[in-house]
DNA sequence: CTGCGTTAGTATCGGATCGATACCAAAGCC
DNA sequence: GGCTTTGGTATCGATCCGATACTAACGCAG
């Protein structure tokens, strides 16, 4: 009776489709589309490794050319701003402009999700978490994919003192925040070695 | 710090994507679109009161219309076979050909996540399965929407002797096999009042 | 600095999804 | 028989999405 993966792979699936449901109706007094709104809830997450039009097309899983017209359209509407890279002036930078901000916040696409879970013990929600972490790790790197996580449990994370912390692959100061946003970046803790037991 | 939740939601909506994207994979040697896997493994698992085309439409979050476009694509291919139900002529029955098996059988679009969660212990995925069922379930009661489940934990099942079941709101005796596929009247089973222990 | 390969992003095109609306046929109910 | 409701289908327009080609900037070698 090992089909119990199963039945889990068919929940996260089937509440994935309800949430996307969800963002369609968020979105549609803005004639916005689901791919929209996930954008800008990703922009309100991303820290800045992870602004970038490249994050978010691997992040949402589509093309970076869609990803592209994507932004243009909320670029016109005013949601998002765009500039320019200061050290390379290829890449593109993204936040969220005021009036994304105000969307998010007035439209609180995760406010059915939040409602839904409010009676569910912390306890038990941390334990789903790590399993679904646990998860999507070995999921992505199956899928060679890029990893998106947060500095805790990142490899390259480094606490300076109480409340100073660095990213040592980028040798960034971070801030106490954005120790907590989506980082491109991430690298999983080996470690050392790997556990292997049965 | 009770954002937890939040973090799980992100952890569903990216499995979400990241199966999509595998679905998306799945289909593209046989020109089928994520939508279209997702419609064969529903059907795969789907009992004689969820195999039409509106419970489908429900299940996946789209309307009516659009999936019976993808039905009449997926018959061309002879991946589905429709006949109609002999009570209510206007109801088209679902099943899955012989052809379409195959392809599910060839193809295994839950490998990925099956690898993915094979070292993750049967209890933490018990328990993770029902802190998401308990999402699901008050999700979809904020959003009026049908509940989908299995026999197990619905108030209509009914057990007859050891190995006969019955559905109390059909009146229909289900095999064993069936009471462990998806249906469309499942209605949680209430006992009574809630546990509200912190 | 010149040339060449690589990378980030944009533009364009065609195929396909999707929602909205209208429509048809069967069922249920007086 | 009429009337309403319900399950499916057909058509249309908007939009997404992948594929491809393209531009601009970086990096490196010499």
């Amino acid at each position: 009776m090992d089909k119990n993966p199963l039945v889990l792979l068919e929940l996260v699936e089937r509440l994935g489709n309800l949430m996307r449901a969800e963002s369609r109706r968020v979105g549609s007094e803005e004639q916005l589309q689901p791919v929209h709104v996930e954008a800008l809830v990703y922009l309100s997450k991303a820290n800045r490794y992870s602004n970038t039009p490249q994050a978010l097309a691997e992040y949402v899983g589509i093309t970076k050319g869609t990803v592209s017209q994507s932004l243009l359209l909320l670029d016109r509407r005013g949601l998002i701003e765009r500039y320019q890279d200061d050290l390379d002036r290829r890449v593109v930078r993204l936040r969220l402009s005021q009036t994304g901000e105000q969307f998010l916040y007035d439209n609180q696409p995760q406010h059915s999700w939040q409602q839904a879970t409010r009676n569910i013990s912390p306890n038990r929600i941390r334990n789903a978490v790590s399993a679904l972490r646990e998860a999507l790790t070995t999921l992505q790197q199956d899928n060679e994919g890029s990893p998106f996580g947060s500095c805790q449990g990142c490899q390259h994370f480094e606490r300076l003192s109480a409340r100073a912390y660095r990213c040592g692959l980028m040798g960034d100061r971070l801030s106490g925040p954005e120790t907590r946003r989506i980082c491109w970046l991430y690298e999983e803790k080996g470690s050392g070695a790997e556990d292997e037991e049965e």
